[in-house]
DNA sequence: CTCGCTGTTGCGAATGATTGCAATAACAAA
DNA sequence: TTTGTTATTGCAATCATTCGCAACAGCGAG
């Protein structure tokens, strides 16, 4: 995974350094969501060559090439996650916070509409929507 | 509109103050999507009885009652606008800028559908959707 | 009209994230 | 292996936003 990610940034004329390395091993050895300052304290105890404003750069960086799926999970924080599976929606509970990935085929018909009905070309591909997961909705009604 | 906001958080046990009702007009009387940093230097202007934090503070109370509407158009900002009209969610061209305000209506079936398969209940309420509108979408052509 | 409870504000500090710029280093070409 | 180009980094300043806390003020009860 980590040396793919690497071929696939040198192919597209980045170069590789080891401050890049760091960064996508962290990412790709992680298996949640992971935000840059995480990133940033896991490798900065072993090493001080790496900056956050790298951390933050060379993310920007993988999500642009789309390597990376950025995701604004509602809190105060960004959060990062390595594309190993094609494209999917993130339905993300607002009472407990988990995060379930659902299949990108729920949104298909949608993109199909609004560009019939609005000639908008939307990218739908990680986008996030809040809610409350089946657990709490339970939940919720006891408490209320 | 204005008056309908104060009754409405009065209703509600809230307070009103003279900053809730200068950010409240500035924000009724303001036609287009607008960032609390644009309330506050309007406002500023013409008195020092007011801080940014407070700003900030009452546009969260306001989303929060559902007043207003509260959108990341992508950009480093966040914007606000009153909620005039039901529901609908935003096409935003990350092209262009323009916004796009769609029917509701468009994604009910996928609400439904992530209801039935994931037993999430999404909130899709002024959701904002990023793509390409029409006229950038003929103009890429060209360049490309 | 006065009082008192408590919601609200201002201030300043802290947060996560971004940026400009000079120094550095990756990597292709010689 | 050396060199030159230019992408990348570190640093410090800056930005938008949030937070803790003490002072203040709205508004209902008396």
């Amino acid at each position: 995974m980590q040396d793919k990610y690497e071929t696939k940034l040198r192919v597209r004329g980045y170069r590789m350094t080891p401050q890049r390395e760091m960064i996508i091993a962290a990412l790709t050895s992680s298996d949640h969501h992971i935000t840059a300052e995480e990133i940033f304290a896991s490798l900065h105890e072993r090493t001080r060559a790496l900056n956050i404003a790298t951390v933050y750069r060379t993310l920007d960086l993988l999500v642009e090439e789309g390597l990376v799926c950025r995701t604004d999970l509602g809190g105060d924080r960004v959060y990062y996650a390595p594309l190993r599976h094609g494209p999917h929606i993130h339905l993300v509970c607002r009472h407990c916070g988990q995060v379930i990935e659902a299949d990108y085929s729920q949104i298909a018909p949608l993109k199909k509409r609004l560009q019939e009905q609005y000639d908008f070309a939307a990218d739908l591909k990680h986008v996030s929507f809040f809610g409350i997961c089946e657990t709490c909705q339970s939940t919720e009604q006891v408490e209320n």
